[in-house]
DNA sequence: CATGAATGAGATTTCATTCAT
DNA sequence: AATGAATGAAATCTCATTCAT
């Protein structure tokens, strides 16, 4: 009945070409800023098409959310999840971070949400939520059960947490709003080996010697 | 002189109000997505008004960028540089740091460089060079300095400022991105006490034990 | 000859549907505001066999004007000009009549015409001259007629075929724009009936007691 | 505190001029065909300026409902209700009405409102509720209090107020749909008189003669 | 000085029409 | 013959900026 003009195939990677045009256009110009006839041209494609995939320029940008943003978080919360002990978690994650940084395109997304956050209050929060929160959490109970096995002695979890992850802000932010093509890159590896001594120090870090 | 209508103080208190309703829309919307109409309304004067007092958008958002970001500099850079050990340096850094982000307007206006900063390159790698790379050298100087005087093993210098500074940018990050009014606040205070003890922890730690 | 991949009733029977599907979505949005992929929709066909069928939108919109009024307008006339009397002429009119409006078809186009009469002026002026007037002017030359035989005293004709023919519009006016699903429907035989007495009341009145 | 940049007189006439060339517009193209920028062109504004004082098409339109079709309505009503008589009634109503249809704008919102009625269906609704109805109420009303009277002997008074009526839409369509320039315009003056005279007739008829 | 009415360029979105499959 | 993907012109609506009052 349905004949197909074309195949299936071609139409997901027209799709994909959409949403690797309108990622870059996004991060360029902010959310607002855009415009759908640049998106367009930058792939080689009419406006009108564009609108035969994505409804609106908020459907896009969900769609980009959706594609870039979704499939890094379950790996991450995975390797914390099963890791075996905070050492081998951390060592994991320290290795993970600096390519997923270095491949681009997340940090391109966390520019435009931060950028555009106040926008789309409801995709911040429930981006917050499902993927920040979750592997905030995940983080902390790895670092609990790891002090229940005597293997570590961490105070507050919780705000440990959150400094292991400060330099994987502080990167993808670098890298997509300080770095500039003339620039040497920022060494990605050398800064989360040095991250990850200094975590694996504080891990049995005796907490009385406060400051 | 030609006598004023209105007296100079009261000029700048105008400037002022509109200088705090433009970060606050600023923040809110973005660059692009802010109007002059809901600025000019923000701080009840009329829009011709706004326009008064800077001829157009963008010379108000280059007027945030001196009012907001500037003085914080200066203060910063200087505390490293008078500082008498890396330690007490370290000490008054995590003790400035929280009071600033707290007092918020830092957060929002870090959150409107990072959303337009491509809209506006000349500005941020302004900005960059003048107050981020600065206060970075500053730190990589102090640690070599107190390398030198056998106060600390720092292998690398220039990558432990950034991991120094990591959490000041997620924490401004958080206030200004995922901070929500319901939600308990962010303990600054104990995350950065947190982050000092693991500062000093790793001033002097053996950078041979390498993962 | 070739030999047809389907038959020529299979084509009318499909162009038919298009032009049903038309009269409903060009009656429901009007002309301008009607899509022709709903038009394809509504018939279960696609875009792309409309335009097979019809050049463009305007040539639907003219086959409509073919298929719907023409038909009814040859019948009516040939009523007129061959009835005996006026008043066996006002008697079939005022029977036939009602069950045309029912039909629901032409008062749906009339409604078409009226919104989009100034965009099709030749349409609307040659429906004008084609199908109103002659009706008009067949009743007209009814009433001379019988005036003349003696059998009534009419003394504007031309007036008083529009008074006869202000009913007809009136109801299929109600019928297309104020008629709703849930409303009891407007009694058309009743109305007719009542329309009729009316008129033959006027036919044999005195001119001369005027207002 | 508020300083005018122009009167309210000012204002008010703007938007009259508004008004003005939107039911122009509108009723030569129909709600959906017209445009914003010739409405502003026509009434020599920009089409800024259009939004400024209307904040949408819709707007717009529903301005127009108010300022020509509520007026009129009022005064009719009155008319009917304040009547003595049936036949001073009818006697008024057939004088007013075709001033009001030679003046013009009536019909013409006629006519926009049967071509768009389906795209307002709350509009075209209401406009039937508390104006259609309300009069076709008011002049059964009317009948009913002068069969009890013994003026009159109407079988049917809901049926022919509707013929009553009959022939100001015929007129006002003919006006709006069928009226050429060129033409002899349609002497609405006389027939009206010759309706009022049919009415009149009918206002005693024996209603068992049926045919 | 201060105002807000006016402007018009430019944004998103729609849709009649074409044409490769 | 039939399909539906692709196009781009055109529509509505927004908003930075200007300027008469």
């Amino acid at each position: 009945m349905k004949k197909r003009a074309i195949s299936d195939d071609a139409k997901a990677e027209k799709k994909q070409r959409m949403l690797d045009a309108a990622l870059d256009e996004f991060y360029e110009k902010g959310f607002t800023a855009a415009r759908m006839d640049d998106i367009a041209a930058r792939c080689g494609l009419s406006k009108g098409t564009l609108y035969l995939y994505f409804n609106s320029k908020e459907t896009l940008f969900n769609g980009l959310i959706e594609t870039v943003a979704k499939p890094k978080q379950g790996h991450i919360v995975h390797m914390l999840q099963a890791a075996p002990s905070a050492h081998l978690a951390l060592t994991a994650l320290t290795e993970f971070v600096p390519q997923v940084i270095a491949e681009g395109r997340l940090p391109k997304l966390i520019k435009i949400l931060i950028g555009d956050c106040k926008a789309f209050p409801e995709i911040i929060q429930g981006y917050r939520k499902k993927v920040i929160e979750q592997a905030l959490a995940a983080l902390a109970e790895l670092f609990e059960r790891s002090n229940q096995s005597g293997e570590t002695r961490i105070a507050q979890p919780a705000l440990f947490a959150r400094l292991v992850v400060a330099p994987v802000v502080l990167s993808a932010i670098w890298q997509a709003v300080f770095a500039q093509d003339g620039d040497p890159p920022l060494d990605l590896k050398a800064l989360f080996v040095l991250h990850r001594q200094m975590l694996m120090n504080a891990l049995t870090m005796d907490p009385t010697e406060d400051a």
